[in-house]
DNA sequence: AATGATTTAAAACACCCGTTTAAATTAATC
DNA sequence: GATTAATTTAAACGGGTGTTTTAAATCATT
């Protein structure tokens, strides 16, 4: 049954890559089979269509970070009623454990997510909500709770503006590093910059609503 | 010499509603052309390519916003020290001021900037950075003017994080205020949107360096 | 009205795309 | 080891892409 080469494993691969660096529109099956050495009606064959690839290579991570961190979270709402920086702390464990899971597991991953947010016009999230849509109810429940005192609609905008601050960081990450050591003479890695961005993200989810937002 | 139906600009105002909504490399030339209702050569006759096409439409508005915004910044810091939400409410108005210049100009020219930052990889972003780099500069320092308690380094990271709140939150406002509407029974457009994000952005930005990022 | 440059028009070009087909190969089952 | 099933292969299909070409039409200027 199993192949030892595992072409279907080879094809995830190389398209994780490709898609996360040049967008899911831009990478053709030609390229995803040539990196990847196999042959490009094996794509069809394995997956059906680009599309159901597209969502392969989004479930093979969401099927490992979701879980991992649900269960997070589940530990810290045992304890007490936590503050946004430690929710969002929480998440960075799940989210670097990931390159554990794969070669740089971590920026594909929200690259691939980011990119799925923009490009395909929808049919993308309704998968991702409707295949994980417990765990980010989960997510943004414990999240209402810890902040009260923004009302669920106004929340909804800050967690998107939150998806989109650690999308679009983490997409450009490489260049922003460089630049930051040649600026500024300071060493960064994913992680580090995952901890500058933690702080800027809780403080702008819980500010207070302004009068103009209150109307 | 010029031909009063313009040619030229029609190209432009079809070629911007399709960019914004659907992304550069999704809209196809021959989808413009028939909008504009004019012959599909027109458009290498008068731009020489579809890339020249996108600078082109992305120029029209940048060269109206950056010297607004320019002229904002400098009434407000002929007066006094700004703080960071007085600085962001500044850019609203040359910003909302381009629904005079074209119909639905603020909610076109936001959504362009945000698939120029994330379609096309880095290109778009220099020929932003190199033909209006004064104007940023000047905004990057009358920013770190008014927070004097955020390093330089930290600041640079900061407004990264600021631009890609923007940059993602545009490029999906349309859906985004679908699902609120359908979620919240919240009807919103590009205005409200924006005045959501300024206080998410200052809060953020302007928040008090932990002891982890300290070190 | 005639001239010459500018602009428009229709068609073709060369290329890349996702997908399908049918034969060849490999692996699994009896 | 023969038969069946699963997989890989090479080739072609149908369609869409940006761009170029060539000729006709339009325009401003003489």
């Amino acid at each position: 049954m199993a192949n030892r080469s595992d072409t279907k494993t080879r094809i995830l691969d190389a398209a994780e890559k490709l898609f996360a660096e040049r967008g899911f529109s831009e990478t053709s099956l030609r390229l995803i089979t040539s990196k990847a050495e196999v042959n490009l009606a094996s794509v069809n064959y394995h997956f059906g269509s680009k599309k159901e690839l597209i969502r392969a290579v989004l479930a093979r991570y969401l099927d490992v970070f979701m879980p991992a961190a649900s269960q997070e979270l589940n530990k810290l709402t045992a304890t007490g009623r936590p503050d946004l920086d430690t929710i969002f702390s929480a998440l960075v464990r799940p989210l670097l454990d990931l390159d554990k899971v794969r070669v740089e597991g971590t920026r594909i991953f929200l690259q691939l997510l980011g990119r799925g947010y923009i490009e395909s016009q929808g049919h993308l999230r309704w998968f991702i909500t409707t295949h994980y849509g417990e765990h980010l109810d989960r997510f943004v429940q414990v999240v209402c709770q810890s902040a009260p005192h923004i009302p669920p609609a106004e929340m909804f905008w800050r967690l998107h503006f939150t998806l989109g601050t650690v999308v679009f960081t983490m997409a450009s990450s490489d260049a922003l590093m460089e630049i930051a050591e040649a600026d500024f003479k300071e060493q960064n890695d994913i992680e580090s910059v995952i901890r500058k961005v933690i702080p800027y993200m809780a403080a702008g989810v819980a500010v207070p609503l302004t009068q103009a937002n209150r109307e």
